[in-house]
DNA sequence: GCTTAATGTCTTGTATAATAGACAAAACTA
DNA sequence: TAGTTTTGTCTATTATACAAGACATTAAGC
């Protein structure tokens, strides 16, 4: 996360990661799990396992998947973008998506 | 990710990831967006926004989270840990769950 | 009370993530 | 077909994530 521009995650970016952070300090303390061994098991140290239990932007995805995985809830990551949970953008069907992103012509408005 | 262990990430982990890259890119797409328009939005290079669309485990987080609340699935995010979703683990009121890890004495098997 | 385990929060050095920029190949449009 | 646009994939440079370790605080067990 280098971000020279904004330091600013997205609001809603933001605010997902918190949540996200102290539900995985819930389900580490229901599986009676310390933080000590918890930084052990994921490889990490216990000032990084920190970080990623408050949300913190900065920290590898490899990471916070890692932490995900050792409590069984790695899964759930890769639904957060399903095609089911999609129901935004254009409705295509997925073999008709173009495999180039082309500027819409004549209708003007090209996409930039 | 720095990761001096092993490179090998849990095998649920990495499977989500690239479920996960492979998803954005799919959403990007149903879009129209393109992956130099993402990637300014984001305010990230391609190259960064190509490993994510791989699943790539040593991209930050926040780049993560910020690509996708560009394509307004930042919440799923929050949910991936989310209490309703964690059957695992002891069933503990959240307000009783020990702020504080001990291992367990009497019962013998310490939990480390 | 005391002891010990667990967590919160610094600092500093070093491995590396992220960028900028380039180039070729693929694939769309006309 | 030619002319664009987009994507795949390098390399070199620079900013920074992460580890290691320390210290203080908090809470549990005795």
């Amino acid at each position: 996360m280098r971000s020279q521009a904004p330091k600013t995650l997205p609001r809603p970016a933001r605010r997902a990661l918190v949540k996200l952070g102290a539900d995985i300090t819930v389900a580490r303390k229901k599986r009676r799990i310390s933080t000590v061994s918890m930084a052990e098991r994921a490889f990490i140290s216990r000032a990084t396992l920190y970080k990623v239990e408050r949300g913190d932007p900065t920290v590898s995805m490899g990471i916070y998947a890692t932490v995900l995985a050792i409590l069984g809830l790695a899964e759930g990551l890769g639904e957060v973008a399903d095609r089911v949970n999609d129901v935004l953008g254009l409705d295509l069907e997925e073999d008709r998506l173009p495999r180039k992103i082309m500027p819409v012509r004549r209708a003007g408005k090209r996409i930039r």
